[in-house]
DNA sequence: TATGAATGAGCTTTCATTCAT
DNA sequence: TATGAATGAAAGCTCATTCAT
């Protein structure tokens, strides 16, 4: 019934499936049937409609994490850190979130669109930044920074990777090589 | 002279800087002093000129690494294998190559241009894996298929992250700690 | 009012004077006051256009000839058939179609028009057969079916020589004369 | 090796299969191996190969006819006729003419093209019409202009309905039944 | 005679956007 | 909130034609 609703969720389909460049307002109202008239209505233009879209996109993405506590006192760092890459793995994994993800991608590699949603890129590095940071920061032989920028670099790459390739990827076993690697560096 | 040469120069740069779907071809035309007449009869058609744009810019980017002699005897594994890194490293903080680099996410990234030339991807990638792989069976400690599939992403992720930052961004501390941490996982 | 109507009233007339292939979509838009956006709004391309105007001109022709009864049982064999032939020669003299049947025989010779409404065509001429040996299946000395096959080609024959002809066809006179010689052949 | 030849004869082809307006000079230039330098060397421009192909086209078809003798004094009126009728009927069914009747109707019904070869329509006309009256003027039933003109129109007709028919059309009976109806009304 | 690079006008079509209803 | 007719700018592409070689 709730047509924006409707709207935006073909819209975040369509946008990853074809671009948002191949994606037509007019081919979105064909498969939400709804008319252009609204679709305007509800959107100021295709690029505000890019927006909400994306912000939606991620606050999705988001709410798989949010009951994971991450300063559980009762943790080690240890913990934490594996918890926290685990998390991250299995968002990645989720197949409802396969199509956002790739889709995020898109817009964070064209630089006209990466431009348009600048701000909201950055702001969401700044979280992640920070919450590798908090890890890291108990952690002596960690470059706290450093490390947080090369965790995010290097599973945005193997997301990447994982979401784009064809046939199966050994993404279970990266997994493992990947944590046992960070903990190797981090002395834990 | 060579109009068809100035054309794919000028095509590679609005490609990577404005995106391939906001580059017309009329401006690619306008820049390179060329009528569209001329586009088409060098292109058969966007699609045509993009896929020789790549194959262009792959042959570039690889140019950097052909002097590298990767079986060289005198070298041990350990060797070949920082030596192949810096490499890769290296092409990538070269300026002349960050416009190809960031043209080759976009494509990468986008469904329909990755489709077009997924051919070109998959040889590609297939390279690369391969001359890990071939580095990697030296060392017994090494999963060889697994981690050679890990290091190229991972190398991906840091690449995107770096070409996109506005800012400064720390590659050099990454690259060291990239390396310090692959070798403690390798035993090397 | 009815912008689409317009349209194709404009289009069946540019189409017969200029042919097809040379009347773009921009001039039918300019006699019609209208934008080439709204053109495409209506019909999904020019081959779309042009398949609805066929239909709309065949029926536009058709039309005459419905209010004349063929199966009058108060007439005679012999006069059903000369009013049938008398009611082809009519509409064919009907200054208002010229136009449409000058813009027939284009789409019939033109190979690609052709093959682009051979259902229209092939549906009409079965009609057509079928009201000529409707008539002859009455007439012993009439082989029905090649008769009809040949009254059809004349006529056509007839009404093509006669429009395109620029100074006065003397079409009466041959449309007595070939009335006479049928009632011959047929011993009516 | 007459490659002014060549392009003459793939025109033909080209022009009678895909219509003269869907074929670019490129198409011809390409399946006759020439380059588009050549072609507008032998030729001002594609109207003035349309106009030559067509005087050829109309040349091989009447080298057909010519060695028949028109006026051959030992001949009956009727067996003059009736030979006539033959000859033309025959030359309808040669396949090698097929493609250059169709080439004929499709300029013959296209105003721009038809206008383009006006002359060379009227002379041949008139040749047409002169040869049929020259026949007709000996019997006192004719009404020899008009039926001439008949003749023509349903001969064209029979020829434009043979031509474009796909399946098999009854032609051999047809031409039987047409030249037994034109005995009859001309008292034969 | 022969080539093919080069041009420019014009074509079909797409699409974001507006607006009257 | 909802529709869809209507617009206009711009896109990709075609093609007859010219011209230097």
């Amino acid at each position: 019934m709730d047509k924006k609703q409707q709207i935006m969720d073909v819209a975040i389909e369509l946008f990853a499936k074809r671009g948002y460049e191949n994606t037509p307002i007019s081919a979105i109202c064909k498969h939400s049937n709804v008319s252009k008239g609204l679709a305007f209505h509800h959107f100021e233009n295709k690029e505000g409609l890019l927006r909400e879209v994306f912000l939606r996109m991620a606050q999705i993405i988001e709410e798989v994490g949010d009951n994971v506590d991450l300063v559980n006192e009762e943790l080690s760092t240890k913990e934490r850190f594996v918890s926290h890459l685990e998390k991250i793995f299995l968002s990645m994994t989720c197949a409802e979130h396969k199509l956002y993800y790739q889709f995020d991608f898109q817009v964070l590699c064209q630089p006209a669109l990466r431009t348009l949603l600048k701000d909201l890129f950055d702001e969401r590095y700044q979280l992640m930044l920070e919450s590798f940071q908090s890890i890291l920061n108990d952690i002596p032989s960690a470059d706290s920074l450093v490390d947080s920028h090369m965790l995010i670099a290097e599973l945005d790459g193997i997301a990447l990777n994982y979401l784009f390739a064809e046939d199966e990827y050994p993404l279970t076993k990266i997994k493992q090589r990947f944590i046992k690697k960070h903990l190797l560096l981090l002395g834990l």
